[in-house]
RNA sequence: GGAGAGGUGGCUGAGUGGUUGAAAGCGCUCCCCUGCUAAGGGAGUAUGUGGUAAUACCGCAUCGAGGGUUCGAAUCCCUCCCUCUCCGCCA
């Protein structure tokens, strides 16, 4: 959520910020909203003050054997005047909330304009993008072909964008996870944290998944709780510290977590049907920081630098762009995204997202530091330290050779019994 | 799943309808005293939100969550969540 004394004293620079994305606010319906909230607001609170006020009189007139009849007459008005009130308030008040929750992050100044992926800014390419003297077949060829990947079967037991892993592949999964926890802990400093794949309504809401991409999100079938899949580490773990305030000396806080990741992926049919790149369910290693505000630009650097050391080491050919006003999340102000070079598509492919959510998450989720006298809004950053699914296609696609095996990287080996080639 | 007991401020823990946002203790902060140390005395010590430019002042809310009864609810009623003990089941 946005800042609301920012929205209250300077509508129109917010305005010209949002709509560098292409959000249109609605100033005027903001401000009836905002108006409507005030005047009932305070004429609920007057009635409330009152009625505080009588129900103590009343008290004392009845410790003094006082007659309160009179009182309490007076008493029974207020109090209805208060429900009718506070009827008002309630209403307007969700009006209110749905439009708040709606208004995406304002946008670091250093985001570039754009309107698609196609105006992001480059910042970097690394490593060599393999030639190949055959035409490279894609990694559903591959792992079909070396009997590590199974989607019919897969169909069988669940539905389509499903897979089953199997053989050397499910070992490959299995060593890419540990490597990049084991990374990522020894090397990088986070502490790794297991944490619950299904949360409730309010974990979501904190981390911005609702109100507004219920749609994404898979709905567990609870009579009594609204119950999730995650869609990614980021809300149980950022949740993690939902409604604390920090001690200031502990900041930076640095997680890593795996978890497996559910999405819908509702109106993407037709998109990336083939493969493991759009899958229901995948495999994340997720990198989750929270700062406080003077030191998060830092801090994004730093974790952004911590996933692309994880493609280094794998020796994979990716880039670094930062997304355009046009591409960025709804929550995030700034965002690196880390693309790793795809033969069989002839491009680079997302498969790291690296945000500073600034203080649009800390705000929903009331993540603190102490500050002096005062209190001060953390803020939140993630990344994919990274996705596994898409960095085993990647492997399996720039590591192929002629014969149809493909070597396996220096630094899994030790993840796979020192198996060279799969 | 069955039976029972509970959920109060940073912590422990009082409080069954009325000046209780909440006793007391611990902890913490500041001050005083004590030639060091130990001890002692005093004051302060929640969060959110609104009126506001304000970490000044005032109001409102918050005693697991949400409803209800009442002039008035931490206290009474209902639903839910969670914790603990015993039994059952179970990876």
């Amino acid at each position: 959520m946005i800042d609301l004394s920012l929205l209250r004293n300077n509508p129109e620079e917010v305005k010209a910020n949002l709509s560098l994305r292409g959000f249109d606010l609605d100033i005027s319906l903001w401000e009836t909203l905002e108006k409507n909230r005030k005047a009932f607001q305070v004429e609920m609170e007057n009635f409330q003050a009152e009625q505080n006020k009588i129900a103590k009189e009343i008290g004392l007139a009845q410790k003094n054997n006082e007659s309160i009849e009179d009182l309490k007459s007076k008493a029974t008005k207020i109090s209805s005047d208060l429900k009718d009130a506070k009827e008002k308030f309630k209403t307007n008040k969700l009006a209110y909330e749905d439009f708040l929750l709606n208004i995406p992050n304002l946008l670091d100044p250093s985001v570039p304009p754009g309107k698609s992926e196609e105006d992001n800014e480059l910042i970097k390419k690394v490593g060599k993008i393999p030639s190949f003297e055959f035409t490279p077949k894609d990694h559903q060829e591959l792992g079909i072909s070396t009997d590590g990947m199974d989607f019919e079967a897969a169909v069988k037991i669940s539905k389509s964008r499903f897979v089953v892993f199997k053989n050397s592949i499910a070992q490959l999964n299995r060593a890419l996870i540990q490597f990049m926890l084991n990374t990522h802990t020894n090397d990088h400093g986070y502490k790794e944290i297991y944490v619950p794949f299904i949360v409730n309504k309010d974990s979501l809401l904190g981390t911005g998944q609702l109100p507004k991409f219920k749609e994404d999100q898979f709905q567990i079938k609870d009579d009594e709780n609204e119950m999730y899949l995650i869609p990614t580490a980021e809300v149980p773990v950022t949740n993690y510290h939902r409604d604390e305030i920090l001690d200031s000396s502990d900041l930076t806080l640095s997680y890593v977590s795996h978890t497996p990741c559910f999405r819908s992926e509702a109106g993407s049919y037709g998109l990336d049907t083939r493969g493991i790149i759009r899958q229901h369910q995948f495999e994340k290693v997720e990198l989750v920081k929270i700062s406080h505000p003077d030191k998060s630009s830092q801090d994004l650097e730093q974790l952004t630098s911590d996933a692309e050391r994880i493609l280094e080491l794998l020796e994979l050919p990716y880039r670094k762009v930062k997304l355009c006003a046009g591409d960025i999340g709804f929550g995030s102000a700034l965002t690196y995204d880390l693309e790793v070079w795809l033969p069989s598509q002839n491009k680079y492919r997302e498969i790291s997202s690296c945000s500073n959510y600034k203080d649009f998450q800390s705000r929903r989720l009331k993540i603190r530091t102490d500050e002096k006298d005062s209190k001060v809004l953390c803020h939140t950053l993630n990344g994919s330290g990274l996705a596994v699914g898409r960095t085993m296609a990647a492997i399996l696609e720039n590591f192929q050779e002629k014969s149809g095996s493909v070597k396996i990287p220096k630094v899994l080996r030790p993840f796979m019994n020192d198996q060279e080639v799969l």
